[in-house]
DNA sequence: CGTATTTGACCTGCGC
DNA sequence: GCGCAGGTCAAATACG
C-alpha cells in the first residue's frame, strides 16, 4: 500500500435476507463501477464502512441515531462499529427562513408501498469532511429531501441517483454526530443502469461549484461480514469520494457541489486505481463478483 | 428556460 | 391504537 493517508477499513454488511438483496447489489451500489474497467478512476472513495444493524433509521429513540466509533487495531485497519444509543441532544432543522413551500395541505397522491424499513438493506460508510468535503462517484446524485434527525444536531441528506431514470439507488448523508469530522454516508438500493463513464453524466448535476479537491491519500476498503469474514476490497481515496461533504456547523450538509472536472476527478485516481485492482484480485469472493 | 435545491407536509414503520 | 421519528413527495425557489 502506498500513500501518506492509507485507510482500510471494514464493511460490516448487515443482511437480514439476502435473498432479495445480495452483497453484490450492495457494494455496486455503495462505492463505483465495478461494471466499468477500474482505469475510469472513479469512485476512488476512503469510505470507512461500519456495521448498520439490520434495521434502518427508523423510529424508536432508542435507536434513532447510528453513532460511529472507530478503532484503530494498530495495524492500521480502522474498524468502525456502529451503535445506537438513545437520543441524547436534541436535533436542530439548520433551517433557514424561506418561502413556504411544499405540498399543500389536503392534496396527497398515493404512493408505493414501501418495504419494511428493517428489511432496507444498506451500507454505511463514513468519510472524513476535511478532504475538502469533496467526493464523488461516477454516479449523479439528487438532492431530494433533508431531515433534523433526533439525536443529532446535524441534518440528513437524502439522494437519489439521477444518473437515469427511474433508479432507485438513494443514499443518506449526515454528519456523526459523534465525531463532526466524519461524514456518515448510507447507500440503499442498487442502480439499475451502469455506471455512467463519461464526465458529462455528472456535469449539471448539482449547481453547487465546486470546491478545489486534491486527492488527499489512497486507502483500501475491505469489506467484512459480521463474523469479521473478507468480503472484498475496493480502494478509497480521498480526491473523490461519493457525495461531496462539508458540512457546516449550521448543520447545512452540502455547502458544496458533489461533481467534479474531469482533470480533477480522474487525475489522483490512477494509481489508487490499480490499488483497487490489486485488492480486488487478492480478494475472494466478492473480488470476482465485483469483476462484472 | 431547464434543472437542482430547499423545505414543509405527508406517509409509513416501529416501539410502547 | 397511538405517538414519534424517519423517509419521501412536490411546490416554490434559486441558479446556470
Amino acid at each position: 500500500m502506498r500513500g501518506p493517508l492509507l485507510l482500510r477499513a471494514v464493511v460490516v454488511v448487515a443482511m437480514e435476507h439476502f435473498n432479495d438483496w445480495d452483497l453484490q447489489a450492495v457494494v455496486r451500489s455503495c462505492s463505483f463501477p465495478q461494471s466499468e474497467p477500474p482505469r475510469v478512476g472513479v469512485g476512488a472513495v476512503r469510505p470507512r464502512p461500519f456495521l448498520l444493524p439490520g434495521s434502518s433509521s427508523s423510529s424508536s429513540s432508542s435507536r434513532a441515531v447510528a453513532r460511529a466509533r472507530g478503532e484503530d487495531d494498530g495495524k492500521g485497519r480502522h474498524e468502525v462499529m456502529i451503535s445506537f444509543p438513545a437520543a441524547a441532544a436534541a436535533s436542530t432543522s439548520g433551517a433557514q427562513p424561506r418561502s413556504p413551500s411544499g405540498r399543500k395541505p389536503g392534496i396527497r397522491t398515493p404512493r408505493p408501498k414501501r418495504s419494511k424499513k428493517s428489511q432496507l438493506k444498506k451500507v454505511v460508510y463514513e468519510v472524513p469532511v476535511a478532504d475538502g468535503g469533496v467526493s464523488s462517484d461516477l454516479w449523479a446524485w439528487r438532492k431530494y429531501g433533508q431531515k433534523p434527525i433526533k439525536g443529532s444536531p446535524y441534518p440528513r441528506g437524502y439522494y437519489k441517483c439521477s444518473s437515469m431514470k427511474g433508479c432507485m439507488a438513494r443514499k443518506m448523508v449526515e454528519r456523526s454526530p459523534a465525531k463532526p469530522g466524519m461524514l456518515v454516508v448510507t447507500y440503499m438500493a442498487e442502480h439499475c443502469h451502469p455506471v455512467p463513464t463519461q464526465l458529462n453524466a455528472l456535469a449539471g448535476t448539482t449547481r453547487h461549484k465546486l470546491p478545489s479537491s486534491s486527492a488527499a491519500g489512497e486507502g483500501v476498503v475491505k469489506c467484512e461480514d459480521v463474523d469479521g469474514n473478507e468480503l472484498s476490497a475496493m480502494a478509497a481515496d480521498g480526491g473523490a469520494e461519493d457525495t461531496a461533504a462539508a458540512a457546516d456547523d449550521d448543520g447545512e450538509l452540502w455547502p458544496e457541489g458533489m461533481g467534479l472536472e474531469l482533470d480533477e476527478f480522474l487525475g489522483p485516481m490512477d494509481d489508487d486505481v490499480f490499488e483497487f485492482d490489486h485488492v480486488l484480485e487478492d480478494d475472494g469472493v466478492l473480488g470476482r463478483r465485483l469483476s462484472l
